[in-house]
RNA sequence: GCGGCCUUGGUGUAGUGGCAACACAACAGAUUGUGAUUCUGUCGUUGCGGGUUCAAUUCCCGCAGGCCGCCCCA
């Protein structure tokens, strides 16, 4: 093979094209019954966008950004999320300000440098929202809904909604400080990369899998535990919204995000259909995000879903969606003039809103027919020299074998009286 | 960035230190202008590079890619 695909991404091929869309639409559907517009942004942006956002010290940032120079010497990266390009955006545009909400979605492709495994790729799709200038905790229940309403819609099942509030700038020290010294004296038994954890991002050390690690972990503090009167009062409002909303959710008390912007309420939805890359959905409330990319401080809260995952769980699930691509008419013609006009024949169906199709590679009558059954084609009209005498063909219908004698100008006529 | 397994025609799989097998798909044909079936035929420099050997697809090394796990995330 002269060339391949690049690491990590693949493409997508007209056999499963019909599924992304489908999956799309849907997106866009419950997106809008909620009452959110599309946003499209670049595909990269400055460097610096996304190192101040999500967090000099996470892993996005430190390994896994696709970033290069421009001609001119800019420090331009591959998008590896979409929450902060779309401030970046609104704050350009003008669409957030302290007295409105703002309800806006995206669905594109995002990059990061990761080795690839099962559900995890170079190049990758999100669809994702974002609600800019509310901090009322309705808006978390609401956003935590419709992501569910979404897989719903989609027929997903087994799915699991984790909920955790990491607090704000008011209580995450006092947090970060109790979890320092809860780790202090045995951190040095703790493997190398809490270690890191410990100085960079104490948080973090929560999510550790090492046995060595664990052992420590369970005593932990948590942040539910440490957090203000608004951030305590504003989760057990989101919690209780979603209670009485028939919603099953689990509080996850060692939920922690990787991407450093997150403030109060963070969620996350696994299947456990999935393997080790298990979560379909993330999400939470940045509330200093929009302040930290130089506009007013305005509260947000938004999600992202890994579109691949979901198209992997439709297949799991063998949830199928109907395919309705096949022509209505082909031609096979015979001989050059009945070529001719079969293209003719062909084009005037299309500009008549019959979708058509002929052969062009100049095959036997028999290698048109299955041809024609193979895209599906419901009629199939024939056309030979003695045909083009008469100016009349037989045309038959593919699935009873059903044919019948109709003249040139009655074609088109027949297949409009047709129901769809 | 680290570890394990894997890499044979379009796809899915055999197999052997010296003719690469099978199924499906695709294409062509089975007398003259009709699609699913049947029969026949066609389709591969065995991922790339190097080494051992008279000889490697099969053994060894390197690389790339895939899968899976760690990390992290969607």
């Amino acid at each position: 093979m002269a060339y391949s695909a690049p690491r990590g991404t693949k493409d997508i091929l007209p056999q499963e094209v019909a599924l992304w869309q489908k999956l799309e639409e849907t997106c866009r559907k419950v997106f809008s019954f909620y009452n959110y517009q599309e946003i499209r942004t670049p595909i990269f942006e400055s460097t610096e966008l996304f190192a101040r956002s999500i967090g000099k010290t996470t892993d996005i940032v430190n390994k896994e950004m696709y970033e290069f120079k421009d001609r001119k010497g800019r420090s331009l990266t591959l998008r590896p999320e979409e929450t902060a390009p779309v401030v970046r955006a609104c704050l350009e545009n003008n669409l957030i300000g302290t007295d409105k909400t703002t309800k806006v979605y995206y669905i594109g492709p995002m990059f990061r440098y990761e080795r690839p495994q099962a559900g995890r790729q170079r190049q990758f799709h999100q669809a994702g929202v974002e609600v800019f200038g509310s901090a009322d905790p309705m808006i978390d229940a609401e956003v935590i809904m419709m992501n569910v309403r979404l897989f719903e819609e989609l027929g997903l099942k087994d799915l699991g909604v984790n909920i955790n509030s990491v607090g704000c700038a008011k209580c995450r020290p006092d947090y970060l400080k109790k979890l320092k010294s809860f780790f202090k004296d045995n951190i040095k038994n703790m493997c190398e990369d809490c270690q890191n954890r410990f100085i960079t991002n104490p948080l973090r050390i929560l999510d550790c899998k090492q046995s060595k690690c664990q052992i420590y972990l369970d005593d932990a503090p948590h942040s539910v535990e440490s957090l203000c009167q608004e951030c305590g009062g504003s989760f057990d409002q989101v919690l209780d919204l979603l209670g009485d909303s028939g919603l099953k959710y689990n509080v996850n008390k060692r939920l922690v995000r990787g991407l450093d912007y997150y403030t109060k309420t963070t969620f996350e939805i696994t299947s456990n259909q999935l393997g080790a890359q298990n979560a379909v959905s993330g999400g939470g409330r940045y509330d200093k995000l929009v302040e930290e990319l130089g506009g007013k401080a305005i509260p947000a809260v938004g999600f992202a879903i890994g579109l691949e995952r979901i198209i992997e769980l439709i297949n799991n699930q063998q949830l199928t969606i109907n395919n309705d691509g096949a022509v209505k008419l082909y031609i096979a013609a015979l001989g050059n003039e009945a070529r001719k006009v079969g293209f003719d024949l062909i084009n005037q169906a299309r500009a008549g809103g019959i979708s058509a199709d002929m052969d062009y590679l100049g095959k036997s009558l028999k290698a048109q027919m299955k041809t024609a059954d193979r895209v599906g084609a419901k009629y199939v009209y024939i056309i030979g020299e003695a045909e083009l005498a008469k100016k009349s063909a037989v045309l038959k219908e593919m699935k009873t074998g059903e044919q019948i004698e109709l003249e040139f100008s009655a074609l088109l006529e027949k297949l409009k009286s047709e129901t769809a």
